[in-house]
DNA sequence: AGTTAGCACTCGAGGTTGCTGAGTGCTAAC
DNA sequence: GTTAGCACTCAGCAACCTCGAGTGCTAACT
């Protein structure tokens, strides 16, 4: 069977009616209310057929029908329209987002704070991954007698550092020693790169003969590595889920808070997913325990390269095209700023 | 009238069942339960006074009675017995709280866990502050040709760094110069001490004649201090409370989510208790949004002075006896954590 | 042939009713 | 002072009813 023009404006308007009501829509509802030219039995017989290919489903034998995941999807692929964002709207964004804000990490944690606000759903903000941040610098520097610092420097001017306690006091000429070569071999590198190294290797060669050193060096070097990749999720919104009338059920409430509340869980899954606006609606994402919801997810870039990410979490009901253009919108924005901030020293 | 020793048992034995059941306690079930040896009637009478004197309450003519706050708080401070806890579950916190645990943040995060399961309530932990920490050292390490990195290390081995883009270029006796004398500044001063000291004058002074790093250093030199005192929060079973019956409404627990998730806040909230084991009950908090709730809350030490605190959040109707058992067991067990990592450099 | 009106049927939501069990307070007897 | 007895209260629950919004099917209409 084929969706003819009809049946694909009788979709519409049940997605469209059942997220704005979350109730089951009905033959009778859909003539009274949209302007679609025929009567409720036609309309019926349509609807039929379209739960026969798939796009709509019954709770029980009497109720009206709702959207399958297919209508959905059918919908964000074709029939959604990208509804630009008014003026004031953009303006709005655009003053919050900056005002105030001094810092990275702010600007990320606001981001996350406008976007649950305006989609009503539970947003969230990824500070950008560093695994192309490129090393220039690494130091060993004394504090007292037994304890040096590690510090690691990246181009972007990322500092990550660690303390260590050594068993043996410790030169000056030793640090600076090693300082020099740990620079000479990881100054260029990007941390990824850095990571993949035989690190025990080089730093072996770097000591030469102080093996002691190693013991402590070591570890830390790849422990400080790892920290500088380490990204923060920022949230907002958790409890926006609880008006939906689809988790009036503490039992539905608290499984979506626990399972946002698992953020490094919940960090992984969204670094794995590709760039740009993706929509993953119910049973398309990979994971289970996300079968209830539609994740949406978009990427800001900082210099090109380093890529962070923000998005919504929500029930699949959800306004899918404004959700993608706030996030288009906003995604555009913190690239733009981030231009800004890393470059100010260009000028 | 006075508290009779009968009246004090039929007191602990409500508490004893509303804390268990979250039903209110009526005369027959207290007499058939408890080894009372009076009849319910007597009971009845005895009730009676009790609830004219503040101890108890009446939901509604025909219902038990539950316990007021007034009674909970007689309970905690005189009739409550402090239960040591088994030496399996001892063992079992110890090697919880250690195992694979390798930084003060992991225990501090463990630590938050276990307490949450201990007692199926939300609890949190909160890494030491560090007033009192003593600064050992700053430095400006360059970078690149414009931009440097001010860092500070305490004698606990905190380091906490900023990196600064600079107008100009600085050279390096520039930038030795600058670290000498601010460490000659700083050194031996407490993080507090220091954020007191009129730091603009000092460095200006520092700095002698170049007023072209007052505007970039000093006030990174101030954040940079400020990130030092920074505390993390770290929360567990959050949803814990979704299982009692007296959260089974939504909004309340929405409500509950909302509060604990505006950390800064509820961290301030923590900081102002004073040390030891402090249970707060109901309207005992000064905060209007905690009168529902009864706040318990615990202090580690570190070194005797930087200080921690964990806690639980549930409702009025708590074990108090069990949770203030094991918080103390928690704390003394941190604290003496804390001695062995701090102090590891001096076997 | 496609569209529509009509009809019998289904089902969830919400309101009413009545019963039960656990409670109370009071009074009078022990 | 303690207790048994009694009349009364009230939340919770199940049974029942009605109502409204649906559906699918058939037969008539254009």
């Amino acid at each position: 069977m084929e969706l003819s023009e009809r049946k694909l404006k009788i979709l519409q308007a049940i997605i469209y009616d059942f997220v704005k009501t979350a109730e089951p829509v009905g033959s009778r509802t859909l003539s009274k209310n949209y302007d679609l030219g025929i009567s409720p039995a036609t309309i019926r017989n349509e609807m039929s057929d379209l739960e026969d290919m798939g796009y709509l489903s019954h709770p029980h034998t009497s109720s009206g029908r709702i959207p399958s995941e297919k209508a959905y999807r059918l919908y964000v692929d074709q029939m959604m329209d990208k509804r630009e964002l008014t003026d004031m709207q953009k303006n709005a964004i655009t003053a919050r987002l900056h005002s105030n804000v001094t810092e990275i990490e702010n600007l990320v944690e606001r981001a996350a704070q406008i976007l649950s606000e305006m989609t009503n759903l539970t947003a969230f903000a990824m500070t950008p991954r560093r695994d192309e941040d490129v090393l220039s610098y690494v130091n060993l520097l004394p504090v007292d007698e037994k304890t040096v610092v590690l510090m690691i420097v990246s181009q972007s001017g990322k500092v990550s550092n660690t303390a260590l306690r050594l068993r043996k006091p410790v030169t000056q000429e030793t640090l600076n020693f090693l300082s020099k070569h740990m620079t000479y071999n990881y100054k260029g590198k990007t941390i990824s790169e850095a990571l993949t190294l035989d690190i025990i290797e080089t730093v072996k060669e770097d000591a030469e003969s102080m093996a002691m050193y190693e013991e402590t060096v070591v570890p830390s070097f790849v422990k400080t590595l790892e920290d500088m990749l380490n990204v923060n999720l920022y949230m907002d919104g958790y409890t926006n889920i609880f008006s939906l009338p689809e988790y009036n059920d503490m039992d539905k409430a608290r499984t979506f808070i626990e399972m946002i509340n698992r953020k490094e869980e919940f960090t992984q899954k969204l670094i794995g997913r590709d760039d740009g606006v993706i929509v993953t609606i119910g049973n398309e994402n990979q994971d289970e325990s996300m079968s209830d919801y539609s994740l949406v997810t978009a990427t800001y870039h900082v210099n090109g390269k380093q890529v962070g990410k923000i998005g919504v979490i929500g029930p699949t009901r959800m306004k899918y095209s404004e959700v993608t253009s706030v996030m288009e919108f906003l995604t555009d924005n913190i690239s733009q700023a981030f231009k800004l901030t890393e470059g100010d020293d260009d000028e």
